[in-house]
DNA sequence: CGTAGTCTTGAACTGCATCAACCAATGTGG
DNA sequence: CCACATTGGTTGATGCAGTTCAAGACTACG
């Protein structure tokens, strides 16, 4: 590939002919609505494996789609320790932390070769002053990404490594399945190091916990391949620690 | 007292003569605006020590704005293990989680008697197609508490007890500072125990935490009261762990 | 083909949890 | 107003889940 990270691409976005639009901002708009839509959503952007698509304390102008490819955000502390706090793929939304104090908090980094579409924020304040369903849907996904932050703190705050490894895997694939793949087959696209971060635990800790669903006959785990072997004993590993 | 909980009190509530206006959804509306709001948020709610405001999977209907008291915000796993969310006090929004699935998806008690004024969600989102100001003030608080949220993260996933607790401690008095309370003592609203869920600790971690904090000069604890020694020792703890 | 990044596994350590006893404060009923 | 119960908090002893340190294996990519 020739593109440089950042590339603007000059190609026409088009929400009303993205096949994830019923997964991103545009669920349920009219088809009038979409078009609007389609003039606000009209630059994309390349992001390289690695390169970051924002930084922490940049200025906030714009949320941005995952049209492709794969995203972490990572948050750090002043003393340089870092915490992913979340992964997010086509059709979930970046950025929704600058708002707040009109500055990004956190970083935002491809985990593969990516693109986004760029959502300038006061434009899509002014639209969804026009479109009650844009509204809705805006709040919406504001509301979930707080629902999942909860779950996580839950997860962080009084789950055991298995617990939190299976919740993870299981989060995943239930996305993935939502974006058409297989709900028994997955590939990571983080390290062990970034998950461990996710979740709270240290890179060993997740290497050893795989190798334990491995020999249990949970998962077969081959590196960055997982392949679900017993998805109900996962289930119950999450959702009832000791009864 | 002769309140019943959930009392819907009769007084006028107005937020243009609210002296929390500052620090809550009004901020920076001008009066016009406030005297619209005024007619939006016209009921409050007595909640009594104890009780909830609401409970997760009670259909979603209005933003709560916490006018007097103190309120903690818990999820609940399916094994029935708790989590603290997050504590509220005056000026604060409770039930943001509900927005996305028309359901709460926590519950949140009084840890002191309360009121809240009752911000019905579809007057709030009619509105703000009006108003830009309180539409922009409105996704600033949303992602605020995304921004907190990504925070308390970071504490959950690589912090060690006592940088948690300091951080807590140092968090509450930066919070009760802002609405003209002492920066150098506070009182707790709630016990070892819900200061450990919040914080991924049991509650004799708190404790000893506290105490360990006593002897070494930081705090001066007696029980709920809290008088901090040695800010900046505090301080040292949150943002370098060891260095 | 070699080097760097990633992953796995073992062995020893440790911070926090667990279990348990006791103490202090507050409330209640006789 | 006092005996008793209840709730919340402190402190000690012990155990263990997960970390830390370390070595080696696998994989990708120039």
């Amino acid at each position: 590939m020739s593109e440089a990270p950042f590339r603007i691409d000059a190609l026409k976005v088009a929400c009303s002919s993205c096949n994830l639009r019923e997964l991103c901002l545009p669920v349920g708009l009219t088809s009038e609505q979409l078009s609007a839509l389609d003039t606000m959503v009209s630059t994309r952007r390349s992001v390289k494996r690695g390169e970051a698509l924002f930084h922490a304390g940049e200025p906030f102008g714009a949320l941005y789609a995952v049209r492709t490819g794969f995203f972490k955000t990572i948050v750090s502390a002043a003393d340089g320790r870092e915490q992913v706090t979340g992964f997010q793929m086509a059709g979930e939304l970046i950025g929704l932390d600058g708002i707040g104090t009109d500055q990004h908090t956190c970083d935002a980094v491809a985990l593969e070769d990516s693109q986004v579409c760029m959502i300038p924020y006061n434009q899509l304040e002014s639209l969804s002053r026009e479109f009650t369903l844009l509204q809705h849907q805006f709040h919406k996904i504001m509301s979930r990404e707080i629902v999942r932050d909860h779950g996580v703190m839950l997860l962080l705050g009084s789950m055991r490594a298995e617990e939190r490894l299976a919740a993870f895997v299981l989060n995943l694939t239930q996305r993935l399945q939502a974006r058409g793949f297989s709900a028994s087959a997955l590939v990571l696209r983080m390290t062990r190091e970034e998950i461990g971060s996710y979740l709270g635990l240290k890179l060993e800790t997740v290497s050893r916990t795989f190798s334990k669903f491995q020999d249990d006959g949970l998962l077969e785990v081959k590196q960055r391949d997982i392949r679900i072997l017993d998805l109900g004993a996962l289930q119950r590993l999450v959702s009832s620690v000791n009864c």
